[in-house]
DNA sequence: TGTGAATAGTTAACAAAGTTAATTAATTTT
DNA sequence: AAAATTAATTAACTTTGTTAACTATTCACA
C-alpha cells in the first residue's frame, strides 16, 4: 500500500474506533441511539412507514416493529393506518418526540461542537468541505 | 448554532450515518468485526495486552476477555505470560492471524481504498492531516 | 517488611439490538 | 376465485456490549 493511502488508512482506522465506541452511546432516559435517530429522521422528513424506515436504516422489519412499539409506548410517535393500504402504517413524530429531538444534545452534537471550539474557523471550513467530499464519494457508490 | 459549526455539524450526521450502516457489517466466516480489528490492530502494532485493547477500543475489559478468548481458541492469537507482571499477557499475532489479515478486504480497506483513488494525492494528504487532528481532539477529552 | 489499595484478567448475570422463521391480514396477480 | 406477494408482528435466538463480584499479583508506604 503506498505511504499516503497507508496514513489515512490508519488515521480513518483511528478514528472509525472512537466513532464505534461513541455511536452506541447515545442514550436519552432509556431512549436508545436507534430509536433517537428513528424520531430524528421522521421529525426531519415527514411521516413514513415502517417499512420505509427500515430501507432507510438497513435493518430489519422485526428490528423496527420493535422499535416502533418502544416509541409508540413512550409517545415519542404516532401511527395511524394508511387509506390506500390498510396494512401500512404512517408514524409520525409527536410533540413530546418533537421536543426530545429539539432538546437533545446529542453525542454527535458534542462532539461536533468540542470540534469546532478547537479548530481555527478556517480549518473547520476546510475540513467540512472535504469530509462533504468524502461523503459525496461514498454516496456514489453506495447507489450500486 | 453559528454557520460554520451548523455545516460541519450536518456533514458529520451524513457522515456518520453512512458508518454506522457500514460498520457492523464485517464478518470473515464467524470472525465478527471487533475480533478482526483486534486480530489486525495486534498484527500493525505488535504484542500488547488486553488492557491495552481495552482502551484502544473504548470496550470493558470483559468484553475483550470474551473476544479473546474466542481469539485464541480459534488460534488466531497466541498470549505469553509477561515476566515483569505476572497477571497480564501479551496478545500476538499467529500466522493463521496474519493470513487472516492479509486475505481479508475489510469494510475500512474498501472505504479508504475508494476514497483514496478519487481524492488527488495532496487532498489526501490534507484530509488525512486534519482528520488526525480531529481524532488527537477526540481523543484528548476521552482521557478525562 | 507486612498490609492495604490498586491493577489485570476472568466469570456470571444481564440488556440492547440485531437476526431468521413463522403468522396474520390485506393486496395484487393470474 | 385462488395463489402469490406484501406490511407488520411475534417468537426464539445470537452477538456483543455492560456491571458486579472474584482471583491473583503488584505497588505504596508506615
Amino acid at each position: 500500500m503506498e505511504a499516503a493511502q497507508k496514513a489515512f488508512f490508519d488515521t480513518y482506522t483511528d478514528f472509525q474506533c472512537f466513532m464505534i465506541a461513541q455511536v452506541n452511546k447515545g442514550d436519552f432516559n432509556g431512549v436508545g441511539a436507534t430509536h433517537y435517530n428513528i424520531v430524528e429522521y421522521l421529525y426531519r422528513n415527514g411521516p413514513n412507514t415502517g417499512k420505509d424506515l427500515a430501507r432507510k436504516f438497513h435493518i430489519s422489519a422485526p428490528a423496527i416493529s420493535r422499535h416502533v412499539k418502544f416509541l409508540l409506548e413512550k409517545k415519542l410517535l404516532a401511527q395511524k393506518q394508511t387509506a390506500e393500504d390498510r396494512r401500512a402504517f404512517l408514524l409520525e413524530v409527536t410533540e413530546k418526540g418533537k421536543q426530545l429531538v429539539n432538546g437533545s444534545e446529542t453525542q454527535r452534537h458534542s462532539v461536533t461542537t468540542r470540534i469546532s471550539r478547537q479548530l481555527p474557523k478556517k480549518e473547520l471550513e476546510q475540513f467540512t468541505r472535504m469530509l462533504q467530499k468524502v461523503v459525496d464519494i461514498l454516496k456514489q457508490e453506495g447507489e450500486n
